[in-house]
DNA sequence: ACAAAAGTGTTCGCGCTACACCCATGC
DNA sequence: GCATGGGTGTAGCGCGAACACTTTTGT
């Protein structure tokens, strides 16, 4: 087929580039010490939109694919290496998105674990997700979306091991769970959701009691360390034999 | 930000283009006359892969999103004007998926209702996913993730209104779902499962019986049009109560 | 009457929620 | 002992699969 797009549009000449955008979640504690779900933003110093806090992302290379773009932008620009997920939501591509250019964007979602504590450069910050502040651009729809897709894979898909630590109790990761879902969540369903999933497992070890006491919790850690749909079907499942 | 890349990849200038690549889907009969689910492609004469078979689409214009492109050239280029629904799968990057240009494509899973009879051109025809031909580039991957969509949605969205025609009896209905699904379904359970979904609603007329009897079935339309999620979370709902 | 196709009713099992109850530790 | 937090047991229920049974037509 071609050799791109060169064509006149509202009257200036305009190629297509393409860009990724990663709206990177994280469960942290916030100002006031309480856990909330984070996305990663940087305030932007130049026009377009100077001021407002953007998504993570940039230009595609000519010798990468989107997928590999978005982590490397990742691991580049925030010092992000410990990615543990990174998946696509969608692609952006209003023709009136930025001003003066024609960019078609490809929106990620991406996870980083609690106990990973990455060193952000001067300009970026972890925000709460139910208080984001002006965000640049279609930058907030992504995140969004994103968000979205996150709470629904939380259901269906072992998504948790992503925002989860490498190790953790039961009440750990019910924290985890809830934050990231916007309401509480059994630890008792919890455990045995996952457990007949064959998603969790027992290290051996327990963690130390608070200082009040308390039985002392047993440590798990996930069993598999990518995505899984571990619920695949709801209705219309396959007929028991053949 | 940007003006577009233009910049040197294995030894000759690149513009990095976008084209959008459209799995569109219906069921119909094979040439045996049993109903099976097919997709539409169209014979490339020019290489590369001259021969092969390909999904409908192509390059973006300035003016359009991505969504509007794919609608718009499967109209243009196909004369489908009845795709009942069209979704994003996901994008397709590889720096090497194209020779000599770099190409980013967006994939679409279209639908296209039983009833429809489109005008296709003398290059285009409908071919059962299960008996592809052989076919160009990475168009087989689209095809195949698209396919995998249709089948996990028709479990938790609505999104066989798209399949089926207008109106319907719970035998034609359950000949669709089987078909796309690729296993039997009860109809019993289809009937049930839609109607508590508040998706089915009949028409109060009835369908003729066949040649040799049996009771007159009655007709059914979907409530809904567009894409429905009915069947949202497995694990892990929220609360009862506030 | 009989065959054919549609629709209804019923049983069963599984998975998830909700909640009461039992266990282990620090003070 | 008692408070604190972790883990276990269990009842209930909603949903979907499977299948027997009834209804309505044509021959």
């Amino acid at each position: 087929m071609p050799h791109g797009i060169r064509s006149s549009h509202a009257g200036h000449l305009v190629d297509t580039s393409v860009e990724v955008l990663a709206a990177v979640f994280t469960v942290r504690p916030d100002a006031a010490g309480r856990p909330r779900l984070h996305v990663l933003l940087w305030q932007r110093a130049r026009e377009p939109d100077a001021g407002r806090w953007a998504l993570p992302g940039g230009l595609v290379l000519p010798d990468e694919d989107v997928d590999a773009s978005a982590a490397r932008q990742l691991a580049e620009k925030v010092d992000l290496t410990r990615v543990t997920h990174l998946e696509q939501i969608g692609v952006f591509s209003d023709p009136d998105r930025m001003p003066d250019a024609r960019v078609v964007a490809t929106g990620f979602l991406g996870l980083v674990p609690l106990d990973a504590d990455p060193q952000l450069p001067e300009d970026t910050a972890w925000h709460p997700v139910d208080d984001l502040p002006p965000t640049a651009l279609d930058h907030g729809l992504i995140a969004d979306r994103a968000h979205r897709r996150l709470q629904a894979k939380l259901s269906y898909t072992n998504i948790g091991f992503a925002l989860a630590p490498a190790t953790f109790t039961i009440g750990e990761l019910r924290r985890v769970y809830a934050t990231a879902l916007g309401h509480d969540v059994d630890p008792t369903n919890l455990q045995r959701i996952l457990s007949r999933r064959g998603m969790l497992e027992p290290t051996g070890s327990t963690a130390a009691p608070g200082p009040s006491g308390g039985r002392p919790a047993a440590m798990y850690r996930f069993t598999i360390g990518e995505l899984r749909v571990t619920d695949p079907f709801a209705a219309f499942r396959p007929p028991a034999d053949g």
